[in-house]
RNA sequence: GGUCAGUUCGUCUAGGGGUUAGGACACAAGGUUUUCAUCCUUGCAACAGGGGUUCGAUUCCCCUACUGACUGCCA
């Protein structure tokens, strides 16, 4: 059996989208699960829309995410094959030719402007088999005529030259068998005169069939033009070792339809890219998941499940489950409404399978830019007790900067609801009875604070959550014995003295 | 406009000629807790419509509607 070589074929026109990320992620795991190699491929064939940095971006982001390529721009080799398409301009200039002189493929001079003027007055034209003959090409001017054209530097393009009235059938992976008529696809351009490149049809093609591509796996957008690479393959006498196709369902806007852009990402408020993206000419900056505190593994899983499911009621899977259980038979062929809340879920999810120590290690990143440090293992044990209400490494802040900052201020409804006359005295108290032990000890000093409380008859929700008023400024967090325990009794005394002497409840 | 494709809870989806149509997210209620969150329990909520085929259709077929992709010297 052939072996399984796949690629992923980004162009760098900016931010890799994370429908790519998908696409990816798809061909990584049906490339792992057979043991075959995966290949990145830079199509770069648009000089006018290329973007600098955007190649390195791409690189970066599957770096981060952990997706790894056998082959690839990146990636050195002693052959020295080149994967970026630019660079591999005389192959496809070779293969041009071939199917000029195979009659399968035409010089053609009509300007742009000649063709939108037809566009524009003719219903539904298309440059093909019904117009060609009107048209100004190889075809229709005679050989010398071509030969002084090109000699005077006239601009022209190669254009396949499709036969009307054939049934091309695609055999697709996740499709099935979908059929179209060769009259309703156009003679496409497969040289650009504008930049003397190739276009993607005819670069793709002959990539795929150089580099030994087993099966092309991409967006259901090129579901459409696919008979078009059908017939190239045919024209070029690579029939018999054509790759087979997979096209996968679009990812879609979270509100309406559509395909999900990178608008959708600014106005809905969630990223639409893998890593922050510093555009070069707008010196704009847009949000990735990196930035905003995914971990990579989540999102992998989240986009995972978005277009397959192994048909269990399994959520969660690491990467090597994935390679394991992944197929391409069980992908969706209706597109996936991107849902930013379940990304958020994985993510806590995730965070609470990390280890204390890798978070401690994230968290402490965090604190060092507001300029805070604390010794390892205290890190880590605020980590424990909190994390299980955060879903960022940020949140930790959030549910933990008390430890770290004395309460500035004191929550105002709490103080209305829980602050009573006798508040102050029966804190003191408290305070004493937390500091009579040499040695704190959590459970002691709860049952010692409750039994207190109960002795003297007081409302244990008004007295407890004053106490956490007195340590953390407001009444939420884990429980307040663990706090006191981490902060030490010495901190946790003087924040009450402070509070006693802050807090005048107006009434 | 043309071509191709898709359509199960709000969302991601399972299922498949006879099911109380299952799970997850979100949402709501209850429980737990000193509090908040987590967590647990419960609830809410779906086969686009119309024709066939069939004893029986959400499932198979056809039509319609809707949605999307494509329709560039972009990929």
């Amino acid at each position: 059996m052939k072996s399984i070589r796949v690629r992923f074929a980004p162009s760098p026109t900016g931010p890799l989208h994370i429908g790519g990320v998908r696409t990816a992620l798809y061909n990584y795991l049906f490339a792992k699960q057979n043991n075959g190699k995966i290949i990145l491929r830079i199509e770069d064939t648009d000089s006018v829309r290329f973007v600098p940095g955007a190649e390195q971006y791409i690189i970066e982001s599957f770096d981060w995410l952990g997706i790894t390529f056998d082959e690839g721009v990146h990636i050195p080799n002693k052959e020295g094959i080149t994967y970026r398409q630019s660079e591999r301009k005389s192959i496809y200039k070779q293969y041009a030719d071939f199917l000029i002189n195979s009659g399968k493929a035409y010089y053609a001079f009509d300007t742009p402007e000649e063709i939108e003027e037809k566009r524009k007055t003719i219903a539904n034209f298309q440059y093909d088999a019904s117009v060609r003959m009107q048209m100004k090409n190889s075809l229709t001017l005679s050989e010398e005529e071509v030969k002084n054209r090109m000699a005077k530097g006239e601009s022209y393009v190669i254009r396949i030259c499709i036969q009307p009235d054939e049934d091309i059938k695609v055999q697709d992976l996740i499709y099935g068998e979908v059929v179209i008529n060769s009259s309703i696809v156009d003679d496409k351009v497969l040289w650009k005169s504008a930049d003397q490149l190739p276009t993607y049809h005819l670069a793709n093609v002959v990539d795929d069939h150089l580099m030994d591509i087993s099966h092309v796996i991409r967006g259901s957008e090129w579901l459409p033009s696919t008979p078009l690479h059908v017939l190239l393959y045919r024209y070029l006498g690579w029939a018999d070792s054509m790759p087979q196709f997979a096209h996968l369902p679009l990812l879609l806007k979270p509100d309406g339809n559509g395909k999900l852009s990178k608008r959708d990402g600014d106005r809905l408020g969630f990223p639409v890219f893998p890593l922050e993206w510093h555009d070069p000419n707008s010196s704009e900056v847009i949000a990735g998941y990196r930035e905003k505190g995914y971990f990579p593994d989540a999102l992998i899983n989240f986009l995972a499940l978005l277009g397959w499911n192994p048909g269990t009621e399994q959520e969660i899977f690491s990467l090597s489950e994935l390679i394991e259980i992944f197929s391409l038979e069980r992908v969706n062929k209706s597109g996936a409404k991107f849902d930013f809340e379940k990304a958020k879920w994985f993510n806590h999810q995730y965070l609470q399978m990390k280890s204390n120590n890798e978070l401690a290690e994230k968290y402490k990143e965090f604190l060092a830019e507001k300029n805070l440090t604390a010794p390892d293992d205290y890190i880590q044990k605020i980590v424990e007790l909190v994390k299980e209400r955060a879903y960022f490494i940020h949140d930790l802040w959030e549910v933990s900067s008390f430890f770290f900052l004395r309460p500035d201020s004191y929550d105002e409804a709490v103080i209305r609801k829980r602050w009573q006359e006798n508040t102050p005295q029966h804190l003191k108290a408290i305070k004493e009875i937390i500091a009579a032990e040499p040695n704190f000890q959590i459970d002691k000093a709860r049952e010692q604070v409750k039994k207190y409380i109960e002795d003297h008859q007081l409302n244990m929700a008004n007295i407890m959550n004053c106490l956490r008023l007195s340590l953390v400024g407001y009444a939420k967090g884990p429980d307040l014995f663990e706090i006191i325990n981490l902060l030490g009794v010495e901190e946790s005394s003087e924040r009450i003295d402070i509070a006693i002497n802050k807090i005048h409840p107006s009434l």
